[in-house]
DNA sequence: ATTTATAATACCGACTGACGGTATGTATTG
DNA sequence: CAATACATACCGTCAGTCGGTATTATAAAT
């Protein structure tokens, strides 16, 4: 193909086929050449040209979702106007809305079956939104009064690998009655411990993922691993 | 090499090479060549007579661990002499001391670093620990009146998910004040939601623990996924 | 301002080496 | 003599490389 005149756009190209290749049929099911068919004359020279590795591809596509969570992150703790416990809060419905997530939940049948985009999204977790953005919010709500808590750094921890990992339909498959059981439950946790809690504002949330995972249970993906690994 | 006269003996010096690599290196980097070299003569040919592919080689490891495992399991929810909260209790106790993982640990720099073996460590314990060991007793503990619950699946999810990732060394790595801390938060939880706390016994577990870490930390290996990903 | 020379970039596509897996053959056991 | 336990040469596929070409950016010279 001709050699385009702004290369961020071909960049872009390859990130989005390769973020829908990815999340529909896994990494290491996709191949390059998967990629380049779908790409529209784009060789694998040009791939080559602006990622080092396929590998590279993935990081990539992750700092792109990341970059858009991190700006969201960053205006609720940059909101003056709030608590440290109304910014947690906050965060939490925002995970549940991100609507960039929203898009990826449509074409991934199941994260755990996709073990590199799961550890990513384990390791980001741990290493980056905890320390960057949820113990800082925890401790300033300590700070305020708004949120009581002796460890803080453990139940930043224990609230992420709730909301992130637990809470997700793509790792925890849920119907619409069994996500409205586990918010309940979040919400004891949460209360029991000195947290806020969420009150209305997910019914659109429960909904949406409920239609996704009905969809899903339709044709038959939620089976073993081996699935994608064999 | 020549032929054995006991198959047996071949397949289990299979999976032992292949989980001493994949703990080491991970199982995207080894290759069924390493494993050849490390085997001591035997060949490609003995491999593939015994296991269909590599991923049947990483599903017969994971079989072999998650059977030692079970059968722990099985005896104490088996023990009539003990309450539901009680067997709960031991089961927490049993994972922290499991012998077969204390072995795993040392061979292996951080489980988030090798996604196949997390992913299949995440889905066993959706699948298969939280049905047929925890949430059982849990029903039993409520039954008997030693558990309160209003969710018993969240809540043995909740459990499983903490003790299982949030507690597991290889994938938040802690210090021995570290494991403390999580073990008297995750006391407060437990204690806060009617069921048993851990109590003492686990000095032991959190000075291994310990040592471990700080022999990794000198082996600058927990840096982020790249490494092992590229 | 236009041309011209040069360098840097965007992309192509044939090729390579390594890998997982197969096929066929052979020796040993039952 | 049938089934099993291997050995080994071979195959297809894949990620990644490399030399090449065409396009654009840079900037010096006219």
């Amino acid at each position: 193909m001709a050699r385009n005149k702004y290369p961020e756009e071909t960049v872009e190209k390859i990130l989005d086929v390769s973020t829908r290749l990815f999340m529909e049929n896994g990494y290491d099911q996709t191949s390059i050449q998967d990629i380049i068919d779908q790409l529209g004359g784009l060789s694998k020279g040009a791939i080559y040209h602006h990622f080092k590795s396929k590998a590279d591809i993935l990081l990539a596509i992750v700092d792109r979702v990341s970059a858009g969570k991190a700006e969201e992150m960053q205006a609720i703790v940059a909101d003056a106007t709030l608590t440290g416990a109304a910014k947690l809060r906050q965060m939490f419905l925002s995970s549940f809305k991100d609507s960039t997530q929203r898009e990826l939940i449509a074409s991934m049948p199941n994260l755990v079956k996709n073990p590199q985009l799961l550890s990513l999204h384990l390791s980001n977790t741990i290493e980056d939104v905890v320390p960057h953005y949820i113990l800082p919010v925890i401790q300033e709500g300590i700070d305020d009064g708004s949120i009581q808590c002796d460890y803080p750094q453990e139940m930043a921890d224990v609230l992420m690998l709730l909301t992130n990992v637990w809470l997700n339909p793509l790792i925890y498959p849920a119907t619409q009655e069994g996500i409205r059981r586990k918010i309940a439950l979040f919400n004891q946790i949460l209360a029991s411990l000195g947290f806020p809690t969420l009150e209305a504002g997910l019914d659109e949330h429960i909904q949406l993922v409920g239609e996704k995972m009905s969809r899903l249970q339709n044709k038959d993906v939620l089976d073993t691993l081996e699935v994608h690994l064999l």
